[in-house]
DNA sequence: AGATTTACATACAGACATGTATGTAAATCT
DNA sequence: AGATTTACATACATGTCTGTATGTAAATCT
């Protein structure tokens, strides 16, 4: 076949990345065969294979084609808790607005067997979750320094407490279509647990 | 083949669940195969269809056959806040303990795509969220009327915000084996999030 | 401008999974 | 005790997916 632009070959690779997304988050991704990748590229597995070494590949691009979802570093504004809240209520946001950041989470928590090439990816997840760990850790530490928490706070705990709230909102408004568990709450639910930090408490 | 007694078939068919399990959270549900089932279980494929319809329909079984791992009614003791915690640590406390819990949850949160037929599946542990959340929301109601939180307390977002807790707690606990995310510090974090509720706040 | 890659499409080989149909010997029913 | 199920094993038919090998015309390199 007619040897493409190196512009047009990235521009393939990218539909070939978007459309895998979309096929993972209806079919799931074991389920998917790259044949219905290719089609739905409008390419051939041949194409598939050229760009990407396997499935598995492909998910780590589908991956960093939507990249991180929260980084509390582009929150400058406000004290300590106002910039942890500020994050954790634009991932959320985002997940509302970007359909492309909603099925790529989607993919990752629901649609997604963490086994065999994919066990990887799973430690990635928890990487990123040392990560949030770390950040929120620090948050907390200023708020303490800060006197803008009781004094006995634990900001290791507390992060990790807020890392399990943040993880279980994330895949709880996932699935809740309905909007009758979490996703009509989501701002008041973040707010809330923000809060409850505060020494004098407000809800 | 010689037909077996109707104790024995049970017998069978409770293996055939049983290594279901563990294969599904060996290899992922979608990449077992009933074929390597029947293997692990000592009998053949036509064990497995006469028993069971589909992989689904074995899936649900295999649920069933772990059930329920959080129950608030179970526990009487103590005020509402303390049967709260007590219902999550003894969830926590199982998984530690009770490798079939363990391994169901680790395939259910970790090692199936909620898709197709399983879509089905997963609008049932919604619904378990919901009973979790009205279960919830009634013991942090009365936990107000007892004055034992703030007043202004808001008994159905604090229960969706705790279901996001253990959500998250569940997910992240099953994926950290090494236990330098959450599972370390599970009691520690479940007191400290019911504590948080308290009227005179200590950890 | 010619040599060399590139960006795919096409073709091939093999494995594997699914569902059903059929067979059968012993339990269970009457 | 005979008729009927039951609890499987075996066999069959079919579709699908994967990875690789090969072909090719145009980009890109020199």
């Amino acid at each position: 076949m007619a040897r493409k632009t190196k512009a047009e070959a990235a521009l393939t690779r990218d539909r070939i990345v978007t459309c895998a997304r979309q096929v993972f988050s209806r079919e799931g991704v074991t389920n998917t065969s790259l044949e219905q990748v290719a089609k739905e590229a409008g390419v051939t597995r041949g194409a598939v294979y050229w760009h990407f070494r396997d499935k598995a590949d492909l998910f780590m691009a589908v991956r960093q084609q939507t990249g991180t979802l929260l980084r509390f570093g582009d929150f400058q504004v406000g004290d300590a808790l106002q910039r942890l809240e500020a994050g954790m209520q634009a991932a959320l946001a985002r997940l509302g607005t970007d359909r492309q950041a909603l099925e790529t989470y989607e993919v990752m928590l629901w649609k997604c067997e963490y086994v065999g090439a994919f066990a990887g990816v799973r430690q990635d997840l928890m990487s990123a979750s040392s990560v949030f760990l770390s950040e929120a850790t620090e948050l907390y530490a200023e708020a303490v320094r800060l006197k803008l928490t009781p004094a006995d706070l634990d900001p290791a705990l507390a992060a990790r407490e807020t890392l399990c709230f943040y993880a279980g909102l994330l895949k709880l408004w996932l699935a809740d279509e309905g909007g009758l568990t979490v996703r009509a709450e989501v701002r008041r639910l973040i707010a809330r647990h923000v809060a409850g930090r505060r020494r004098q408490k407000a809800v």
